[in-house]
RNA sequence: GCCUGGGUGGUGGAACUGGUAGACACGCAGGACUUAAAAUCCUGUGACCCUUAUCGGUCGUGCGGGUUCGAUUCCCGCCCCAGGUACCA
């Protein structure tokens, strides 16, 4: 029989799914190994060819494993609350939980198609109020912890209760908001509303003000995903930036812990480097400057104290707190210009743009703590509200933001450490003597800072302090379509609901949209109350809420008393391997590493880092097209006429777009807000603009891996894939030598086949030949899995195949082992002909992986690359037991070298042995 | 802007620890088989120069420097591209 792939794959995937071939248990004589992806988001446009990089890759090595004797639990499930659903369901009414099902359907019929080994038997949907109770319980949990920073745990808030009761909370160190102090008898005598609003100031789950991107327009908050240039993507309606109200999750309590636990972890270094990064650990000093005529001090921290009397002004965050208290009357009306010029701009916008300088003086001033001298207080944008306390002493010789701002404004620019030249630039170096610096003057830097800090705790106007870039995250999203945050509120206190009520469904409503007042479309469930009386939370949970704990579900999916069952935990403990995309350094990795420590703390894990190791695929980028809509308008211009018009880019449809020519009916059927698009043509054509991106349906620039399938089968997909390149690394998507690699699939099949196709194995001994292709595979395949290098496999299983065919090997010694080989890349033409050669159907997944032998590589001569001053020259065929001496001897006689020497004696001959000569003249 | 990664033939990539740059494929060109096509197989294929051809030479791993007998690999300074940048997932 001819290879025919889609009859083989279609029968195997049948058969163990039938059979459960890789159904995992809790408990086993073989060591455990935990394989573990990450879900995907199961958008309306299907998985595409990104998606399966790293199931591949993890697949492949789940399958190794099996054929090394381990217990694998290989699971796959969905991530299935989004925006993009919500998105649909607000463009169509259709409600997300419906296209959530059907997009998660089509979803498994992909997977299915590609011929994983998952234990389907575990999957979870996060969007399933059987999987979501759970996240509600972990939030409870979070609501009912504070974080003690004594003992560097999270702990009961009953504990903290009970200390309040009998000490007060005078001695309570934990990880806060702000509170005032008070004693026990001060807190027995509190009614229940005063004792709630304190204790919200040390859960862990808790109520605080948060900026976000408003859109008046839409009445609603906007992902920053969501606004393009200041302006909402849908409809394009200028944003600002607001305070709201939401719950928030401690999560800057663990920064320490989060940076410690990295060295434990087995992950690659750019991703440990970008955690320590975006966690941002900085040592230096909170100081208080005194303001004049105020009776408040405004705080700042730096992390050069010792460069104190440089300080020449202080810039606030437009934002902060004080500057509408501190402003004096001439600065008022240029104060709250700048502030409502700064709302507009978004966090990101003010930290990348260094090239404008903006400020505004505030007509206050503070009195410097050492030198007693008036320093005016600015505010500035690129001041950022949310790092360290919203305000900075501008130091301009020695910070280079602060210098610019200083020359922009005409400041005065203090040089306090010796080593520049400030009157070209300011000197960020942390190194050289102190100047102008009253008693620093003479000591280095760093002598410098701990005297600096010595004398601010003793005045008691400022002290050393740790500052973490890490923010605490927001966990309420004014959305619909996310779990319910299991809150109900009394007098406008925020109580739990009872956990024999969870899961607290997601209530119907008539629109997925914010109402008229622009409350969360939640608040539009009519009779939505706890115990009929009492108003439900409103806001959601985030994306990431589901994300990051179901690692831990899978292990005891089906279980309805607790998230897992402690045996389970305990049997399948850390993720041994998990594969997926770099792009969750820092969201996803970091969370799900937050909840891990909070669970470990509550004594409901043996271990406080969920990934022991972690490999990142790059990612399959997508090609994207884009249109260029015309500000206010629903007009869109050709991309080589745009720069005529004040646009904004906007990404349209892949599949309405050829050689990035738009096809205008396919485009403006594509949306029903293009419906009524018109168009600014070039010569009859809107041409698109392009750009190479990652491949997502937020982008409209997927390609699936259905029709690829249908061509060459699963396997041809699954080895190209990895053929593509490493799999850490990113490529655009192209099929440009698919066939070479569907070919060599042929070629391996018809090893194991006569001229005419009939199955054909010789019982004879191998050629020494054959057994050296083979073990040399042998060797490499299992060094490339082990290093995660599945792309140099695929090369050598053709150069095997090459050589075998040469060979023209059949022999069932050889063929046998290069089945089990293959196995793990294609598994379905390995299954198929493992029975061929008349083994018990489904047994290929658990025998044993092919054992190296090296005495068939033994080689007795090395050709050596002989080279002249560093270039090759010639190649020398010599025998490996020699010697340096005698091989230097051989080559320096032999007359093609003689001819390059010309008569010269060599200055010197460098010799590796087994790895080149060079010969230095 | 900041953090992280990447840049090698026409294309995807290989070279694992500083040791023959371009393995393995795709594409292209030529050939075999075929009535023809598909499929399959064979040969060639980094650029430039010399040569009738061989033999041979020079250059070449984003750009500019450096270390070294030897650099795609290490160091310094740039350029470009991608990911992240706290509400996309």
């Amino acid at each position: 029989m001819d290879y025919k792939f889609s009859e083989i794959e279609g029968k195997w995937q049948a058969f163990w799914a039938k059979n459960g071939t890789f159904k995992a248990e809790n408990s086993s004589n073989k060591p455990k190994y935990y394989v573990l992806d990450m879900f995907p988001y199961p958008s309306g446009a299907g998985l595409h060819v990104g998606h399966p990089l790293g199931y591949i890759a993890s697949d492949i090595f789940a399958r190794y494993k099996r054929l090394k004797g381990f217990n694998v639990l290989h699971p796959m499930g969905y991530d299935s609350f989004g925006l993009p659903a919500e998105q649909y369901a607000i463009q169509t009414g259709q409600h997300p939980a419906i296209t959530t099902t059907q997009n998660i359907n089509r979803y498994r019929e992909q997977l299915d198609r590609i011929g994983f080994s998952f234990d389907w038997s575990r999957e979870i949907k996060t969007s399933d109020p059987n999987y979501y109770r759970w996240t509600q319980w972990i939030f409870q949990q979070l609501f009912n912890s504070w974080y003690n920073t004594n003992s560097q745990k999270a702990e009961s808030i009953d504990i903290l209760i009970s200390i309040f009761q009998n000490e007060g909370n005078h001695g309570v160190k934990a990880c806060a908001s702000e509170s005032d102090e008070f004693t026990a008898s001060q807190w027995n005598s509190f009614d229940e509303a005063t004792q709630q609003k304190i204790l919200l100031n040390y859960r862990i789950a808790y109520l605080a003000d948060s900026w976000v991107n408003w859109c008046p327009a839409l009445g609603t908050v906007l992902a920053n995903d969501e606004v393009k240039d200041g302006y909402s993507e849908r409809g394009g309606h200028p944003v600002e930036q607001k305070l709201m109200k939401q719950w928030s999750l401690r999560i800057a309590a663990y920064a320490d812990r989060l940076l410690q636990g990295l060295d434990l972890v087995d992950w690659t270094d750019p991703i440990k480097e970008m955690q320590r990064n975006w966690i941002g650990k900085s040592e230096g000093a909170a100081i208080a400057f005194q303001l004049l005529g105020h009776s408040e001090n405004i705080t700042v921290f730096s992390t050069r104290p010792d460069t104190i009397f440089g300080a020449t002004f202080l810039v606030l965050a437009p934002e902060h707190e004080l500057v509408n208290s501190i402003t004096t009357q001439n600065y008022i009306e240029a104060v709250k210009a700048y502030q409502q010029s700064a709302a507009v701009k978004s966090e990101r916008d003010r930290m990348s743009d260094v090239k404008t300088i903006s400020g505004q003086f505030t007509g206050a001033y503070v009195q410097h703590p050492f030198s007693n001298e008036k320093i005016p207080v600015w505010i500035g944008d690129y001041v950022l509200a949310s790092y360290g306390t919203g305000a900075v002493m501008a130091v301009p010789a020695h910070d280079s933001r602060d210098y610019a701002f200083a020359k922009h404004f005409n400041l005065p620019i203090v040089e306090v450490v010796a080593g520049g030249d400030i009157s070209i630039a300011s000197y960020d170096a942390k190194e050289g003597t102190m100047i102008n610096s009253d008693f620093l003057n003479g000591l280095n830097v760093k002598e410098a800072i701990r005297k600096v800090i010595e004398k601010l705790e003793a005045a008691g106007i400022g002290k050393g302090k740790v500052n973490f870039r890490l923010r605490d995250a927001i966990f309420g999203r004014q959305r619909y379509w996310g779990e319910p945050i299991p809150v109900y509120y009394k007098n406008e206190i925020p109580y739990l609901i009872a956990s024999e009520d969870l899961p607290l469904n997601l209530p119907e409503v008539d629109k997925f949209l914010p109402t008229e007042d622009g409350e969360p479309p939640l608040a539009r469930a009519k009779d939505w109350k706890y115990k009929g009386q009492y108003n439900y939370e409103t806001t959601t949970m985030p994306g990431w809420a589901g994300s990051s704990w179901y690692y831990l579900r899978y292990m005891d999916s089906q279980n309805e008393q607790e998230f897992a069952n402690a045996d389970s935990l305990k049997y399948w403990n850390q993720v041994d391997l998990y594969i997926g995309g770099s792009e969750h350094a820092t969201g996803h990795l970091l969370y799900a590493r937050f909840f891990c420590k909070f669970l470990f703390d509550l004594g409901y894990l043996n271990f406080d880092e969920p990934f022991k190791k972690l490999i990142n695929q790059g990612m399959i980028q997508g090609r994207s097209n884009f249109v260029y809509r015309i500000n206010g308008t629903n007009q869109y211009v050709s991309y080589d006429l745009k720069e005529q018009y004040q646009t904004t880019a906007l990404h349209a449809d892949v599949n309405c777009v050829e050689n990035d020519q738009l096809n205008i009916s396919k485009f403006k059927a594509s949306f029903p807000e293009y419906a009524n698009a018109e168009f600014v043509l070039s010569a009859g054509k809107y041409h698109c603009g392009f750009e190479v991106e990652k491949m997502s349906k937020s982008k409209y620039n997927v390609v699936n891996p259905d029709d690829i399938i249908s061509r060459y089968g699963a396997d041809t997909l699954r080895m190209y894939e990895m053929f593509l390149g490493p799999l850490e690394q990113s490529k655009p998507w192209n099929t440009n030598g698919i066939e070479g690699v569907h070919k060599f699939l042929r070629k391996f099949w018809k090893l194991y086949h006569d001229e005419q196709f009939n199955f054909s194995i010789n019982e004879a001994a191998p050629s020494k030949e054959a057994y050296k292709s083979l073990h040399k595979l042998i060797k490499k395949v299992q060094e490339d899995i082990e290093r995660f290098s599945f792309n140099t496999s695929v090369s050598s299983f053709m150069i095997c195949v090459n050589e075998l065919q040469d060979l023209k090997c059949n022999n069932r010694a050889i063929l046998k082992e290069l089945v089990v080989l293959l196995s793990p890349y294609a598994p379905h033409i390995a299954e198929e002909l493992w029975a061929l050669l008349g083994y018990e159907n489904g047994t290929l997944s658990t025998t044993a992986f092919p054992t190296f032998d090296p005495s068939y590589l033994v080689e007795d001569e090395f050709s050596y690359p002989i080279s002249i001053n560093g270039k090759t020259k010639i190649n020398l065929a010599i025998s490996l037991q020699l010697e340096q001496q005698a091989v230097i001897d051989l080559v320096l006689s032999s007359e093609d070298v003689q001819k390059y020497l010309e008569g010269k004696t060599p200055k010197k001959v460098i010799f590796v042995k087994g790895k080149i000569i060079n010969i230095v003249l």
